[in-house]
DNA sequence: CCCGAGTTGATAGGCGCCTATCAGGAATTG
DNA sequence: CAATTCCTGATAGGCGCCTATCAACTCGGG
C-alpha cells in the first residue's frame, strides 16, 4: 500500500533526502547516476509524492491566467462566474488565477493579449479563435515555459499542451440525431444558426450535425447555414427571416448562443410545436423554454467542470506531472425536460 | 485575502488556540459563552479550517463500509470497481473503505449485515431494499451514531444521512420522452422490464415512465410490467415472449440490468430497427448495442460520481462539517450513439 | 478556607513535504 | 598540486492543523 514516503525513498537509495527532494523538484544539478538511483528507488516503492503535503508546504503560488471572450454571451459569462468560483476554493491550493476579458473575434487583440502576459503566468487557458496570428501567440507562450490550454474552442496546429473542451464534431451529430428521431418519417426543412463561423467550435458542431443530417435522414433538407453572432437580437431576426421564408421548415439548431432570439422567433410565428428546435447550453432561459416545449433538446457542456478540469491540466503541466486523459474527457450532456438538473 | 488561520481565531476572540481547537472538534467542554466567543471570531474572520492540513495532521483514520449487492448485475459491479478504485485514491486522505457484499433482496440478511457492522466503521453506504426491517436496522446505525448514506435505492422513511443517487422518478419520464419523440406518431404498445419491483429505484423508474406515457402519449398503450430480477438470461425470455405476444409493440424500456437479454431477443426477433429500446447504465454491451442501433437510448448514473459524492458526504458527516447540496446531486446522463463518452 | 470539578492557556511534537543554508567530500581545472 | 567547481549530506524551520499533557485559574460546596 503506497504509502511511503521521500524519508523511504532517500533510505531505498542508499541517498540523503536532500538529494531525493531535488530530483524530484530539479531544483539542483545532480548527477545522472545517482538521478537513476532515486528513480529506481522510486519505482521498487512504488513511490507517489503526497500533493497535498507538498501544496501545504510550497512557499511559491501558481500564477494562472483566463483569457475569455467579453460581450454578453451567457455561456461565456457564466465560464468567468465558474472561474472566479474556482479561483475561490483554489487559494487554499496555493493558485492565483486572473480572468482576462479580450476581443476574441479580433486575432490581432488576443494575439497581443497572449503575447504580453507570458512572464507574469504558469499558465494560461484561452478562448482561442482558429488563426495563425493566435498560433503563433499560443507557441510562443508554450516555447517560453508557459503551460497553455485551450478552452471550448481548439486551436489545433498549435503547441497547446491540451485541450478542454466537448468534442464539437460529436455534438453536432448528436444534434442531428435527437433531431431526426424526433422527426421520425416527417419531411421538411431543417436551418442551422452557428455564431460565427471564424470560432472553430461552431464549425465542427456544424460539420457533424450535416454530415449525420445528410446521411442518414434523406427526408430532411439542409438550409443554407446562417450567422446569428451569438447575439440574441440578431438570432431573433434571423430566425424570423427564415420562419417566413421556410413554411416548411420543421426543425432548427441553434449551434451557439442568442437561444432566447429563437425562442421569441418559434412563439411568434407560433410554430414552437411544431420546429423541432435543438439549442446549446443550459441555461436560466434555455432551461424555461425546455420546460414549457419551445426548446426540445439541449445540448450541454459543463462549464464546470471545464474550469476544473483546466486548472487540474495546468497544473500538472507546471509541474510536469502525469495527468490521467480519462478524467479530463467533458461530457457532451442531453437535456431534455424532464433530466434538467 | 489571505486565509486566516486557527491562530488568528484564537487572537481575534481573545482567547488559546488550545480553546480554539477545543471548539472546533468538541474535544472537550468548553463553556457556551466561550464557545460563542469563538464562534463569531470564526464568523467575522469568515475563516475556514484548512482540510487538507487536517488530513495531513489528523492521527485517526476513517472507516467507511459500502454494503453493495452480489451477484452479476453488471451496474453493480462497476459499482464495486468504482468503490475499490476510489478506496485506493483515499488511503492518502486516511479514508480506509471496505466493500461487503450481500443479498441485497433478502431484508433478512442486509438487516443483519447492517446490524453487526455498526462498531467497526464510522460510516456506511447502502445499495438497501426498502423494508421495514431494513429502515430499522439503517436507524440503529444512525443513532449508534454512524453516519449512513443510501447508495442508488432510497429508503425515505429512514434516518439515513443522505440519499446519493439519480431521482428514479426523473430518469422514468426521461425514457418516456425520448420513447414518445422517437415514436412521434407512431401508433402500437410499448412495454416494460423492471428488475424487481421490491427495489424502490425500479418501481420509481416505472412509475415516471407510465406517467410520462399515460399523458403525453395517447398514441402509445402499455403492456404491463414485466419482471427480470436482472438476470440476463430471464430478461431474454421475457423479452421473447413479449415480442412474440405482441407484434405490434413498438417501444421497449428496461428498467433494470439484463440489456444484452433484450438485445438478443431483438435480434432473433429482427425488430432491432422497428422497436424503440430504451435501457439502463452504459457499459461495454450496451455501449455496443447502442453503436449498432439496436439500443436507442441510454439513461445512465456515473457510478464514479455516486462513489465520490458517498464518500464526500460520509466524510462530511463524520466531522459534522457542512456540505454542498448542488455537488451531490447526480445527475441523469442521455446517451445516444453520438455522445457516447 | 481548603478541595475537587470545570475551564482555559501554553507548549511540545508530529503529519509529509519544501526551502534554504552550510559544510565536506568528489571531480575537474589550470 | 592547489584552486575551483560540482555533488551530496545534514539539518533547521515552516506550512496549518491535530493530539496530548501539564499547569493555572475560577467557582461552589463542604
Amino acid at each position: 500500500m503506497g504509502r511511503s514516503t521521500i524519508e523511504d525513498v532517500a533510505r531505498q537509495a542508499g541517498l540523503s533526502v536532500a538529494t531525493v527532494d531535488r530530483v524530484l523538484n530539479g531544483r539542483a544539478a545532480v548527477r545522472p547516476t545517482t538521478v537513476e538511483r532515486v528513480e529506481t528507488a522510486i519505482r521498487v516503492l512504488n513511490y507517489q509524492p503526497d500533493r497535498l503535503a507538498a501544496r501545504l508546504a510550497r512557499a511559491k503560488e501558481y500564477r494562472f491566467c483566463f483569457v475569455l471572450p467579453e460581450g454578453t454571451n451567457g455561456f461565456m459569462i457564466g465560464l468567468g462566474e465558474a472561474v472566479r468560483e474556482m479561483a475561490q476554493h483554489m487559494i487554499h491550493e496555493k493558485v492565483a488565477i486572473d480572468t482576462r476579458l479580450t476581443d476574441v473575434f479580433n486575432s490581432e487583440t488576443l494575439a497581443a493579449t497572449l503575447d504580453q502576459i507570458g512572464d507574469i503566468y504558469d499558465g494560461v487557458a484561452v478562448v482561442a479563435l482558429d488563426h495563425p496570428r493566435v498560433r503563433e501567440a499560443i507557441n510562443g507562450l508554450s516555447d517560453r515555459g508557459v503551460a497553455v490550454v485551450t478552452l471550448v474552442s481548439d486551436v489545433p496546429g498549435s503547441r497547446r499542451a491540451h485541450y478542454v473542451g466537448i468534442d464539437n464534431a460529436a455534438a453536432g451529430r448528436t444534434a442531428a440525431t435527437l433531431m431526426g428521431r424526433y422527426l421520425g418519417e416527417r419531411r421538411g426543412k431543417v436551418g442551422l444558426i452557428a455564431g460565427s463561423l471564424s470560432l472553430r467550435d461552431h464549425i465542427e458542431r456544424q460539420f457533424g450535425f450535416e454530415q449525420v443530417i445528410l446521411h442518414e435522414y434523406p427526408n430532411l433538407a439542409l438550409l443554407p447555414v446562417r450567422e446569428g453572432r451569438d447575439d440574441w437580437q440578431i438570432v431573433e431576426a434571423v430566425a424570423r427571416q427564415m420562419l417566413a421564408d421556410h413554411p416548411d421548415m420543421i426543425g432548427l439548431y441553434n449551434v451557439g448562443a442568442g437561444t432566447r432570439g429563437v425562442v421569441s422567433a418559434l412563439e411568434a410565428a407560433g410554430r414552437q410545436k411544431t420546429v423541432v428546435y435543438v439549442a446549446h447550453e443550459l441555461k436560466e432561459e434555455s432551461r424555461r423554454a425546455l420546460i414549457d416545449g419551445t426548446i426540445d433538446v439541449v445540448i450541454n457542456q459543463d462549464a464546470g467542470h471545464e474550469v476544473r478540469s483546466a486548472i487540474r491540466l495546468l497544473m500538472s503541466k507546471t509541474d510536469k506531472a502525469p495527468i490521467v486523459e480519462a478524467m479530463e474527457r467533458i461530457r457532451i450532456d442531453i437535456f431534455v425536460r424532464d433530466n434538467i438538473p
